[in-house]
DNA sequence: TACAAAATTAAACAAACGTTTAATTTAAAC
DNA sequence: GTTTAAATTAAACGTTTGTTTAATTTTGTA
């Protein structure tokens, strides 16, 4: 897939706009307005406004499995390693909050027609990677045994998301005046929450 | 607020198709055709498409401290009662997982004039009450001290959320063949997921 | 039965939607 | 400099959107 630099300016201020007013809520309009572009401009290069979240999905989307593998393959302990994958997770979904949210939204949607085989394809190898993690850790003793390893990810992800989705409120409860300082809590206070809370379901017999 | 049977009928299809295709890919017209009333009869008696949702909204969002405190003030164990409190929990959230998909979606965008007055408030107190039955444990030395309580609630309801928006794939690692199994996964195998990880997280230093 | 209020309807409204057209400008190749 | 392809444009296309209108039917009350 080749994008020249006016292709990607419209996906990025495309999905801009889809996160924040959803793909029903973004007129091709709106899109070209804010890419400074002409609105044929979109028929032209990606087909249709679906073909543009397709196109969209599949460019940002990147291979995030070898970031794992190198994270897990690291000389390090489990529990750093566990770490250091955690923080890994959390800086990803941080920065590519925006295209997690279409997806979620869209993708719970079982009517819509959108291709999520990319997505689909990129979570069950994250899966594999951190399954296998897991189980030598708890061929090495270090982990516990009794654990969902597939409600794993739902955990770590989930606590970011929800806090993302009730940012709103949690900005009355906690002082987060700008974007930094919210950039600063995820990175520091709510990834060392989900640290501790993964580490102690994994190593801890209840 | 009293509501007569046509108009929370016509609520509740539009808590459907909301949830479904999110509030701007619904028409009142779909609203209407799928509740079988004539389109007129949306403003007749909400006045317009943005007072349903708010109306909605104030219908659907029942006081939830009530149900809270009386799970909180059984005569059983911290734990016992943690776990109760989970199950609590995500037997409201998955019963009402439409209205919170359309909360979380309309919420976290911050251009959207909807008024979240009564989900902020309904919130707040829930976290407030939930603070002081962890901080009542603390003091009674079953739950450790050094936990992030605004952060519970974020890793309880996310966990439930995550899998959620993420079904269809979960549907392809877990045999989840209708709804009903997906309500047996969620009250057996998820809640239970929940509690091991909260309860871990309270009660072990690491 | 008579009357007033509430409920319901089909039709019409302007505005916004995604997409296509045909004409024009820009860029690249020879 | 000429030719060919790519890029860009304003305008128009037919639908669909949320809402309102005015007329009609139903319901409740006296």
């Amino acid at each position: 897939m080749k994008l020249n630099k006016k292709q990607v300016h419209i996906l990025s201020v495309a999905e801009k706009l889809f996160a924040e007013n959803g793909f029903d809520g973004t007129s091709v309009r709106t899109i070209a307005k804010e890419a400074d572009v002409n609105v044929a401009m979109i028929s032209y290069y990606f087909g249709s406004k679906e073909k543009l979240l397709e196109t969209f999905l599949l460019y940002r989307i990147a291979d995030f499995r070898n970031e794992l593998v190198k994270v897990i393959n690291q000389e390090k302990s489990f529990l750093e390693r566990l770490d250091n994958l955690i923080e890994l997770i959390i800086h990803r979904i941080h920065s590519k909050r925006r295209m997690y949210k279409i997806i979620h939204f869209e993708f719970s949607n079982e009517t819509r027609g959108f291709d999520f085989k990319a997505y689909t394809k990129e979570k069950l190898e994250s899966f594999k990677t951190i399954k296998a993690f897991v189980e030598k850790g708890q061929e090495a003793g270090v982990f516990i045994k009794n654990v969902n390893v597939e409600l794993l990810m739902p955990t770590v992800q989930g606590s970011y998301f929800n806090f993302y989705y009730n940012k709103r409120f949690y900005k009355t409860l906690i002082p987060l005046e700008n974007d930094v300082a919210v950039d600063i809590y995820v990175h520091q206070t709510l990834t060392k929450h989900i640290q501790q809370t993964i580490k102690s379901l994994l190593t801890n017999e209840i």
